[in-house]
This record gives C-alpha cells, sequence and structure tokens, in this order.
DNA sequence: CCAATATATCCGTAATTCCGAATATACGAA
DNA sequence: TTCGTATATTCGGAATTACGGATATATTGG
C-alpha cells in the first residue's frame, strides 16, 4: 500500500489547510510530536492524526517513535523536486494559516 | 467571487491529474487553446472546460478570446513562489502523466 | 438571418474526502 | 498487572468534488 509520491499526489497532500500546516510546522522543526502539533493547530486528536496517517502513506513524512511519543519530520528521502515545492510554499503558507512557531512542549 | 490565490489553492489546483495536466502544457507552450488541450488529454470538452473553469477562478490562468478560440496562460501576475511551484512541479510532471507536448494545431 | 465551429455552463449522479466521537493500541510507571 | 498518557484506527454520516451528456452561448462566414 506504500505509493510512490508523484507530482500530483503531493499537491493533493498539501491541498488541504491542516495538511499543510503540519507539513509546515515539520519543515520548521526538524522533528515535531503530535502532542505539540495538536495544540499548534487546535483541532481534535483524531483529526490530526488521521491527516499525520495520510501524510505518511505518501511518504512525505515519516515517525519514529521515542517512548511513547511520535516524532515526525519531513521524509529525509523526499526527491528534490519536492522538497523544493515544500520549502517553495513554507512562507506563504505560514502567514497565510497565521502558524505561529511553537516552543516545543514535550520532547 | 475572484478569490486569492493561497498556497492551499493552488495546491488544491494541481492536486488532480488533469489540472495538473493543463498547467504544465500551459507553462510549456506559452498559450494553447481549448481544443488543443482537449486532443493533448483526451478528455470530454466539458471535462476540460469545467478545470478550465477552475482554473480561471483560482486565478491560476487566464483566457483570452482570439475569434472562435480561447487561448489560455499561465496568469502572467501568478506571485513568485506560485510560479516557483509550478515550474518546479513540471518536469516530474510531465513524466508521471506521460504528457506528450502537442504541435499546436489551431492558432 | 442561418449554419458551423469552439467553448462554456447546467444538472443529476457517482465517487471521494472529511469530520470527530468512540474505541483500540502501545508504552512507561507503579 | 493495572493505570494513565500518547497516539492510531474505526465508522457512519455530512460535505465536497468529479463526471459527462445535453444544452446554451459566442463568433465567423455565407
Amino acid at each position: 500500500m506504500a505509493t510512490t509520491l508523484s507530482a500530483t499526489k503531493l499537491c493533493k497532500c498539501l491541498g488541504d489547510d491542516l495538511r499543510l500546516s503540519l507539513v509546515c510546522l515539520m519543515d520548521v522543526q526538524r522533528a515535531i510530536c503530535v502532542c505539540d502539533l495538536v495544540d499548534a493547530l487546535d483541532a481534535p486528536q483524531s483529526t490530526i492524526s488521521r491527516h499525520l496517517a495520510q501524510l505518511r502513506q505518501c511518504e512525505l513524512v515519516v515517525a519514529r517513535r521515542q517512548g511513547t511519543w511520535m516524532h515526525y519530520r519531513l521524509n529525509p528521502e523526499l526527491p528534490e523536486w519536492a522538497l523544493t515545492v515544500i520549502e517553495t510554499l513554507a512562507e506563504p503558507a505560514r502567514a497565510q494559516l497565521g502558524l505561529r512557531t511553537p516552543a516545543p512542549v514535550c520532547c
């Protein structure tokens, strides 16, 4: 079920306020745990988790368990072009979505 | 009804095979008319037209009537970041979507 | 005005996506 | 093992989006 990343799929992933926010937060912080994401974006935990699963499934992000916490970060093996797209979008997106870079709480 | 382009909206527009194809074709050819798009992508004309309307509505592309034909091209006033995203995606997308650059038929 | 061509819009239906409460699972500590 | 915290998954319903045939509109030429 691990589908390869295509341009269309990347855009579909980023074409949602919540998922784009998640990706932006990971682009700033090198890695961030779910609870920080939840309270940075205040959306129900199940919603955040569901979107994270989607990002994982497209291989846009990877997760690593750290005790009880899960740390998410951009997939370091992202193709060049995908990374460029993400970095290009990050700045305008942060402004448009009103993202305050949160001080990491746990970790 | 002219909503301003946001990062999310741009991605939503590009997050569909057909629309991404349309944008890619416009990125190569400076301008291209609907009939060329229709036969490059072989999808029903109404489908192409509907997607073009969507791209227009997001101000990603602009159209200019030339007699009976409509010529579409990327909106020349696209913000810097949006253009970068499109140009970054164009190459991988063309490969993934199997786009042959069509010789312009009409115009 | 009429016919032909190019394109746009309508509209009912099908498919996809999204939501969040509830529930399940994983782990560490006691 | 049991509890508490962190996170994931399930599931049914709501909302959004996509499709394409039929039809409308615009333009040119006769």
